[in-house]
DNA sequence: AATATTTTTTAGATTTGTCTAAAAATAAAT
DNA sequence: ATTTATTTTTAGACAAATCTAAAAAATATT
């Protein structure tokens, strides 16, 4: 048994892990991700260790071990799905649907999640563009490239985006960038790195650095 | 703020409070009904009290107060849609659903459950026949009747059972008994209350009464 | 009314997850 | 190589929800 606090910190232990490509994960950054304090960090550190889920020595950091990795591609699979079904099947923005993945990521049911997957028809990508591992926990990677590296006179399509906050994707959803849509790059401007570009053949539109660092898009 | 426990013991006094018709709820049955000992119940209810969702005093039982009353039957609307979806869309069996939906009605979120209420096009009753109630916490009373207490010659829509529990609406299911069907008395048998019936037209089969005293038909 | 039974509450512990404050270890700067 | 700063761990406490065993109150029985 795996409670759900445990599996957040599992999830957190995964995220910052891939963030910070390789190595040991530290307990002031595992802090930051689940919003609690380090000494409780260190204390979960230890119950994890004993469930065998992570790698972890004092003062040494913490990486999740073949059993935990599992456990944490399978709760991204399950948040997936729940974005994709709210979303696609209940409407909801995709500025919308984190919090409440967040919650439903953590009912217990393998036959549930594989009838939801089944239901919203197997799809490879949440509403952000993320992949959705599959039951054996395999995913598809997506080609992209941030529109930061787009050459004026080039396009591509939207893949996904780098920040996943409520309010970055309600900013791009005004300007009317969200997953699919097609952007060309008319211009760049090197003085503050903003870019005049067109999205799905719509009229011309300036976007700043923190759109183009932050919005992968698979190049045509 | 309530938690999931707290919402569970408040369902339970909603429930005993139901079928006992009126009057104060005991201890002894609220620990049944959650599965708890008598010992954790006094201490949640005192939480309760302070919380003003019930009305309790010392060894004089406990009722829900309005507060209490609406929060029982919100999580009932939660209940039976999250039930209705699992039935409806993703395909499990009626006695499939209850344990999941017992960990999805815990989830928080008004808007959650109203957008699943207009996707399922706002059903009135869930796959067990029970009401589902409204936004307002208003909900259709069914008219109905044992099987039981059909004659000879008479027939009925299934509309309700009085039994949840997984085997008993598994054991339905074999009969072909499922909300909806049709039953004909042909030949009741008092000697062991066993009656003689065609389920939705097809070959005769004798039901017993187990089945008979808690499976509800609208008459026709 | 007195006794026995059942129901309910208290007392005292335990587990899970959290906190703050202080100590220890590691890393960075001088 | 010391000193300083940062990170991490321990110590000790607390709230939520639970338990068992024992006491108290309410019911039922004789
Ligand atoms: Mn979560
Ligand atoms: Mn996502
Ligand atoms: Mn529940
Ligand atoms: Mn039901």
């Amino acid at each position: 048994m795996i409670s759900a606090t445990e599996e957040d910190y599992i999830k957190a232990i995964f995220n910052i892990s891939r963030k910070i490509k390789n190595a040991m994960v530290g307990t002031n950054q595992i802090a930051k991700e689940v919003n609690t304090s380090p000494a409780s960090v260190t204390d979960m550190l230890k119950k994890l260790k004993t469930k065998d889920l992570i790698q972890y020595e004092k003062y040494k950091g913490v990486k999740l071990n073949p059993t935990g990795t599992k456990r944490a591609v399978l709760l991204l699979r399950r948040h997936r799905l729940w974005e994709s079904f709210l979303v696609e099947k209940l409407g909801f923005g995709w500025d919308e649907v984190h919090d409440l993945a967040e919650q439903l990521e953590h009912i217990e049911s393998d036959e549930l999640i594989n009838k939801l997957d089944d239901y919203l028809g197997n799809p490879k990508f949440d509403p952000h563009g993320d992949p959705i591992p599959d039951v054996q926990g395999i995913f598809t990677l997506r080609n992209q490239q941030l529109v930061q590296h787009l050459s004026v006179g080039e396009s591509g399509i939207v893949v996904g985006v780098k920040k996943h906050d409520k309010d970055f994707l309600h900013h791009l959803s005004q300007f009317k960038i969200e997953i699919g849509k097609s952007i060309s790059v008319l211009e760049k401007f090197a003085y503050d790195n903003s870019i005049s570009v067109k999205i799905d053949g719509q009229k011309d539109i300036m976007i700043g650095a923190i759109i183009s660092e932050n919005v992968f898009v698979k190049k045509l």
